[in-house]
DNA sequence: TTGACAACCACACAAATGTGTAGTATAAAG
DNA sequence: CTTTATACTACACATTTGTGTGGTTGTCAA
């Protein structure tokens, strides 16, 4: 916290722990640093560790290689904010409300794969034409899921829906018409996600 | 080359790797591999982490501890399906039109950030309450360009456009009112892409 | 002057860590 | 049947790495 504590060389050497991390992620180990600095010790850099320790800018974990932990330091994720001031944002730690992870679908138990959308039925639930959805495999969906079907040869993608005992698509678009399911129709997938870049 | 011609074992030990980067900050070395997976020999470590090398969803560095590093742009590859066919998709090589890059979505670590949208005033632009967006930093826009703007302590996301000489933000929805971009109004980011998920 | 502290060096030791060789068992593919 | 690949075990060796002890030099404040 209190960097301004710190003496330009010890915050050099704490930026280099950090350009390390961010750069090569990975922390370095403390003759990694002693080259860096041309120290002919790793004494030197012991004491510097031990600085930045009491200063409370890092963290080290005894016998481990390469465990220096920078104490305010989110790298991974993608930050969400919550609360945006004016000018550019400094993603400040009381800005963050939460992190972005892509990885949930990653290792999925099921397959998980991608699908672009062509036309716009759908355009009022949000999917537009040249979007990409993300579809997770299995042949069953409940009701409302929005669902990748083939009909034929044609993938299509629509709202599950129930009236009665009889289940059908329902596009979001008052110009398309529902499609009834029956034995030519197959479920697919069930859409988890939606993805639209503006190039 | 992805992630879906690993086995189920092979992804587990990958699995472990990504969460070791994760949340401990550090990738893990191999013994601490082997004791997670009750490997009784660093040698089952070395075969797993050469089959993942070969596949190109790691890399590592000889003789340098824990230089176990994650190839993202494999790691976060999703087949984008260019042909469907009946029946549950094989993910077979003719079906597969490219492949989805996730990390590519991010235009850099430290330029990017998420905002989840709060209210219905770009629904027409298919941008939907507690969607999130994807930010790239910067202060200045082009026309027609999706931004983010800072107006007192209010962050919102809106279209930029230009009538004669004057600039505003135009919202995509009837209701909603369009705001002339005057020193009131900050633009911090543009809007790169959506991202809506289904539970 | 004394003491505290930053900023170095030298060297050695033990622990952690990556690497290499040599195997076994099983199942799928040719 | 043979080959290939995955999925392991056992063990030894070399290197990397963290740690400890004991110094020196200079500066600044008490």
């Amino acid at each position: 916290m209190p960097i301004n504590k710190l003496t330009s060389k010890q915050k050099a050497v704490l930026k280099y722990i950090y350009d390390s991390i961010r750069y090569h992620k990975l922390p370095p180990t403390v003759r990694e640093i002693a080259q860096h600095f041309k120290f002919k010790s790793t004494g030197t850099v012991r004491d510097y560790l031990k600085i930045l320790v009491r200063e409370g800018v890092i963290r080290i974990t005894a016998n481990k290689s390469r465990a220096i932990e920078l104490v305010y330091e989110n790298l991974f994720a993608i930050p969400i904010l919550g609360r945006v001031q004016a000018g550019l944002p400094t993603l400040a730690v009381e800005e963050i409300e939460d992190y972005l992870n892509m990885d949930s679908l990653i290792f999925s138990e099921t397959d998980t794969f991608a699908l672009r959308i062509k036309g716009e039925s759908m355009i009022n639930a949000g999917i537009f034409s040249g979007d990409l959805v993300l579809v997770q495999k299995q042949n069953i969906a409940q009701t409302d899921e929005i669902v990748v079907a083939v009909i034929g040869e044609e993938a299509t993608v629509k709202r599950l829906k129930k009236k009665g005992a009889r289940y059908f698509l329902e596009p979001a678009n008052p110009h398309y018409q529902d499609i009834i399911v029956d034995e030519q129709v197959n479920i697919i997938g069930k859409v988890i996600s939606v993805i639209r870049r503006f190039h």
